[in-house]
DNA sequence: CTTGAAAGGGGGCGCGC
DNA sequence: GCGCGCCCCCTTTCAAG
């Protein structure tokens, strides 16, 4: 949201700066020491380099991965969203204030919002797109497995 | 993959818990002592419910959050796979097996497949899914936004 | 970019409470 | 669960090559 798309300055990833993000991805609270001998540099450039990763923006941030059953979200889904005529910003709203809805991306074609829900049961799935059908048509797939955690693209 | 879901051990998580590891989602690098200070525990106190969340698969690790821009993947796009008669299986490895595809669950409904791609231009796009067209009818949706990043879902 | 040194802080461990 | 002391390592900064 409001994000500067077109203003990327051309930073000047090279392949230590690729190998630094690699590992930081597998460790994110790797020591920097331990991380510069993975790169092979000395730890004051290592430190350096994720400094400038961050300013730069490449870094966004760091984070904790957490198992989503373990707080009780024994469920997924994927839903799509097709908001009524002239209930797009309302959905998309509504959308944001329900903490169910854990990531959402707006979409060309016909489902105008693509989302995922982590939900505690199957009629906590029908509470939460209770809320939304109103405003907009939705269709939801549950899902059976992940075969792809989240991960980094190729990196160059 | 492979993961037994039945088996997850009744964890006790409460409200100190549910804090750290909110702590820990929006800062993955905070030092214990000052995550300590944010919970209202001592040092020691944290750093052993850190172990035991580590060690009960609570917390599955720590990671770092890369803008995919700055790697040069200016494009996003959510793909719907749907599989071939037969080709399920080889569908599967075929997408593990190609580092665009990011994320990728396995649903109930007509498309078997959900899957976020990192992609450089449209023509990278073409170029990738031209790999699966052989094996599986594909429905194709650009990102626009992102309303909603990855995020913790209600800690409770 | 490197090495080396110095100063400050943090982490891990074990103790007693 | 807490606080303390201890020791080591890590981080950061600076200098100089």
């Amino acid at each position: 949201m409001g994000k500067n798309l077109g203003s990327m300055p051309q930073t000047g990833i090279d392949a230590i700066d690729r190998e630094l993000i690699a590992v930081l991805a597998s460790d994110g609270r790797i020591a920097v020491s331990e991380l510069a001998k993975r790169v092979g540099l000395s730890a004051p450039s290592t430190a350096e380099r994720m400094r400038r990763l961050e300013t730069q923006g490449v870094i966004r941030g760091f984070t904790v991965d957490i198992d989503p059953r373990a707080l009780g979200y024994t469920l997924q889904a994927i839903v799509r969203v097709q908001p009524l005529p002239g209930q797009l910003h309302l959905v998309e709203e509504a959308i944001r204030r329900i903490p169910e809805f854990v990531e959402c991306d707006k979409v060309t074609g016909d489902d105008c919002f693509v989302c995922r829900l982590y939900l505690r049961s199957i009629e906590h799935l029908d509470d939460i797109l209770g809320k939304v059908t109103e405003r907009a048509a939705t269709s939801t797939a549950i899902v059976k497995a992940t075969p792809i955690e989240r991960r980094l693209p190729p990196l160059g």
